[in-house]
DNA sequence: TTCTATTTGTACGTATGTATA
DNA sequence: TTATACATACGTACAAATAGA
């Protein structure tokens, strides 16, 4: 390993990291030189899921079709294929073939992931776990103002199902992270956004990766934790949006009042 | 090519798709089965970055010191780095040498606008513009009303800056999908949060990407986007939240409408 | 400017591991 | 269990790009 330390920034005159363009070149064009063989077959392979309008799952061409259809050698496609891969794009499974994959938004947990991790020696522009949960909690405040009058008996009952072997949980001191996130997801279903519990499943996960790998124990008032969910469900069967927003935001005051006592504890 | 279309589910018993899972198997640990080996690299490299504190920009070991560090082929170690590339955690210059990246949000644009492109036999699940629009939204509607307060005289100026250019560029016939960008960003810099303006710049660039691939027309009525910008700034000036905050809807229904229209112009 | 060393990009061949049928 | 298809990994060679002498 030569260069060591010293985080010098380089020259860095092309910041080129040419992605995908879609119709930049053409459609599957050649016409004008393709910069790089492996970022013209990520596009390549991409188009072609679009064209022929694959679904996640839909089977694609093996490595060596490809490789005889856009006529590179192996590594190139490999080398594509593992970066749509990271990209949830494709999905790659061994001795049996490729496919379309999800477009999960699993490269942003990863990134968030890796980013909150780094900026231990905080410096500007840095990412910090409070920032993440700030977006949270915008998102969500603002949304169960607008789930209040769309959310049916049925749903509220599921809601407090939840709430309710979240007591359970509780009571056997047994922490239940998944039934929480469970809450959050199910409360927005109704919306017919499928951005929506994605994202908050996003930056959820990533809140829950850090707090692992920074140790932080489990929930230490259960209880707390579910009165505040209870408090949102019975808000939300009053139908009162003001109360229910309220009963959000202080269900916020208490996960950050938490990050900030963990972090005091470690800093 | 084999497989043509029939969008059929395979029998996708294990979703494996181990991406990172930092300390799953000891630090830079070798102990029980490195199921991939590129999967590993990834792992090793990410904690490489973790453990020296490198920041975006430093530089990375060489393929050929990875490969001897890490006892692989090269092929090996270019997969894993492609894989890391896609994500902007690291950044390959041709010729000179690999980085750190910025981990920015590049991944989730391209996942997005991928995802958004894929959808036109829209069926369930299916991720569509005004599922993005209205995140948007609901982050603006949040984030302006907590911006009111902490927003200063300078930079009040410099938002109407922006919309005086915009004003300009109108008159002159020019549109300005960038001026509306920079407004939107600056309007949440005082913040002090990170997440915020990158969050929201890769949704604007998601709805730019997608409204040019469908051929949408420029902005029909630049002195309407104009005057809803103002009446922003305006209220923010006023230090008045429930106006500003009903100010941002009033844009807000103005974008969702023209792509409703544009939508219906096309199905 | 030209040359050179370094480093990444592409290609080919071969062997092995893995999942399906 | 066997056979087949496919991804995984390694090694080598050469091409292309960049920085610096």
């Amino acid at each position: 390993m030569s260069q060591e330390s010293a985080p010098q920034e380089p020259t860095h005159h092309a910041p080129v990291n040419a992605p995908l363009n879609f119709l930049s070149r053409g459609q599957v064009g050649q016409a004008a030189g393709p910069r790089r063989v492996s970022s013209q077959i990520q596009r390549e392979v991409m188009q072609l899921i679009l064209d022929r309008k694959l679904r996640a799952g839909a089977p694609l061409p093996t490595e060596a079709e490809l490789m005889g259809a856009l006529g590179v050698s192996r590594n190139s496609v490999r080398e594509a294929l593992k970066a749509l891969q990271a990209l949830d794009i494709v999905e790659i499974r061994h001795g049996y073939g490729t496919y379309v994959g999800q477009a999960s938004l699993t490269p942003l947990v990863d990134g968030l992931t890796f980013r909150t991790l780094a900026q231990q020696g905080d410096d500007s522009g840095a990412l910090a776990l409070g920032d993440i949960l700030q977006v949270r909690e915008v998102l969500e405040e603002g949304l169960i103002r607008r789930v209040v009058g769309v959310l049916s008996d049925a749903e509220l009952d599921r809601l407090e199902g939840v709430v309710t072997r979240m007591e359970e949980a509780g009571r056997a001191g047994v922490p239940f992270p998944e039934l929480d996130r469970e809450f959050h997801e199910l409360m927005y279903a109704s919306l017919g956004n499928a951005l929506v519990p994605q994202l908050l499943g996003a930056f959820w996960t990533v809140y829950r990766r850090v707090a692992g790998v920074r140790g932080w124990t489990d929930d230490p008032t259960p209880d707390v934790t579910v009165r505040r969910h209870r408090d949102i469900v019975v808000a939300l069967r009053a139908r009162d949006v003001e109360g229910a927003q309220r009963a959000m935001a202080v269900h916020f005051r208490g996960i950050e009042a938490r990050a900030a006592q963990e972090s005091r504890g470690v800093g």
